[in-house]
DNA sequence: TATGAATGAGTCTTCATTCAT
DNA sequence: CATGAATGAAGACTCATTCAT
């Protein structure tokens, strides 16, 4: 869907990302079926989400996948350009399935919400990128992302949100006191937020799992922090 | 309370910090009695907090600041230690104001929690480098200063905050199915975190402002994102 | 006449060069009958001449031909080789044509010198590339292709030339004050030289044409600057 | 006279260029009088006329100055501004001493002329670096100093020159077939492309000296080849 | 205190070249 | 024939750091 020109290289052709599985093609068989350049962008937003993308030189991602830096710049031409790739292929599908929830749940806005939030933590969980990324550099004022998906989206999606929103409070079914630009972003501070500041890797010993911060959520966005009243 | 080795250069005496006007000593009068060594971390932190820490090197804070870079080492001895300095004499003393609250009011969950939330909205407010810094270098598991602030504070706050609302529902007077540590960390997700993503500089022009977050947030607190029942 | 090991690659046998049409072999017929190997060698000569040598890649090449770099080096092994080839197969065609005028008109001196210019006008009008190459890299004391030229060629031209002004001086036909070896250089001064510091290309808006510089050049080599004399 | 703001760098202020032993200041005697800046830009000339501009790079100059490419990083900021440098204190002198010429010698149009061709050898031969590098990167339609040289002087020198030729040529004290800019072009190529083109360094062993060819230039701008008439 | 000069290490990028297909 | 993939080597540039003054 991305329509703009970009990384004039290598099998270029866009494929639908994220599903690398899907394709068919040569190689097979689970994580070899992704085609090389699939398997640089997978280490590069490994350790972007790791380090930060700043503090990621090309050299590491090149070792981290086993190639040199030259390869990198073969399927990327430059380090601008991997970060365009990297968001229109694997980003773009990410964020736009966050906000086609409020399209099919036009109509129930608790569902609408508490699923938005379920799914920014379905995704973060899924992806260990998606948390880290999104906030540190994609939300964040100063992030290196924030402009390129600006520039790819415009604030399109927040629109969206918004109205419905707006919709919905002068329809009584949500508090109108609320703000709606303000509880858009709430729903990335309570799910994905947490989400990056705890480590939850699957499997991982920390008390807290994303199946956890699912539930408090809701209860949260659902109830606010007080006792239940009878 | 810093027990580890830092910048034994001049007027490394520890100091109480972002109070530099209190402090005794040369010069005074209102800014002027910021010293150099003020200065310096002033520059630093607001272009940390604009571009990110990463993406600042030294020379850009020393122009900033109207030195060399050579002057930055005389007084920070190294860049590793320059953000030693910063935590301990502008972030620590933040930090501890945040938990302060539950000490404070003990007693009386629903006004902690707010309480919390709106000190770290005043912060914010105050600090301009508070939240971006905050969410991209202090929480975040990439954050190049969430293990210096481990260090230092361990999780003393974070526990101390989690046997207050442990307690409280406990004693029922707060929603027991909450998780503790995830509702802590729901403080920054519903406060700073959206300071970070927002233009809300003071006298701008977005239709944001700290305010209308601080009534969000409560608003949110107490009730969820439902219609307020009669 | 090439003594030097060049290009084992197909189609390397030495054919008359420049001449690419009178060949014999596969495929004929105007443009068409040049083979892969002198479009090739035309897209480096044009690219060549247009940003210098050194500042060329083959990529740069490959693209301008429509072929892949490992074309370039099928074809022609490696750079060097390539300008090995060049020169043999294009420059030294155009070098013959510059001094067999002297063994033409061995008797005559005035016609030898100024159709020599003459000469060199031609070529440089006919391949735009002459002129630009031969001043910057043939002559220039630091051109790329000076070292190769020579060679290839010695000086052996040069030779031909210094010797045939040399008797005419000596018979009193042609200024005895002259220096040979200047005046030899001097041609290519008053020629390729001018050709290549203007852009003079055919049909092109530049006030000064060839013909222009025909003229001018006679002018100056038979009667020097000052006013004809009755 | 250079007015364009240019390498915002250590000791940029303004110096007469060409002329370093003039300047006062600390060190001396001879060589060692000039600063490290001027090392440098010595050592660059050197060898971007020695081996060509594009095929010198930094490491080369750096090391024939004894220096890190750090070091010509600290003096230069990059490669390009070493050349608007190099432009504004070595070449614009020398150029202004080509055309000066014209206007002292307004009324004498043969001894103008000479004159001129006198100081493009007198500065070819003062430094070693002015004919490679005229010839083939100021003059050369794809040379790299061209356009700077056009940035910063325009075709104003070159227009008095024309101007004051097509004036003479009126008043009949001038050959009024010859071409005014072919002129102009013709006294570069009469000395400096033969400078560039032969080894005549100071001392060398060549049998050409520029005193040979400031008497070739002479005679052939006054007579012509032809032999001298009774 | 303060800085100009200097540098080693590292980053991004380009390029000629090779090789299996 | 022709190319896509891959790389080593080198180039420009940046940056934290040191040191003599």
């Amino acid at each position: 869907m991305a329509d703009r020109k970009i990384s004039e290289t290598p099998g270029s052709a866009k494929k639908d990302p994220t599903a690398a599985a899907r394709r068919p093609g040569r190689p097979r068989s689970g994580k070899k079926g992704a085609d090389k350049r699939e398997l640089l962008l997978d280490a590069a937003l490994k350790l972007f989400a790791q380090y930060g993308i700043a503090e990621t030189p090309l050299s590491m991602i090149a070792k981290e996948a086993g190639v040199t830096t030259a390869m990198l710049h073969y399927y990327f031409k430059t380090r601008e350009q991997l970060l365009d790739v990297m968001i229109d292929e694997r980003f773009q599908p990410v964020r736009a399935g966050f906000t086609d929830i409020f399209e099919t749940h036009a109509d129930d806005p608790l569902m609408a919400i508490t699923n938005m939030a379920q799914c920014m933590i379905d995704a973060a969980e899924k992806y260990p990128w998606v948390a880290p990324l999104w906030v540190r550099e994609v939300i964040s004022e100063s992030g290196m992302l924030k402009k390129r998906m600006e520039e790819r989206n415009g604030d399109k999606n927040r629109k969206i949100v918004q109205e419905c929103i707006i919709r919905w409070q002068a329809e009584g079914r949500l508090n109108p006191d609320l703000n709606p630009a303000l509880l858009f972003i709430s729903l990335f501070g309570l799910t994905l937020f947490p989400m990056a500041s705890m480590k939850m890797r699957q499997g991982g010993v920390s008390p807290i799992s994303p199946d956890m911060l699912r539930k408090h959520v809701t209860l949260l966005l659902f109830h606010g922090v007080a006792p239940q009243k009878p």
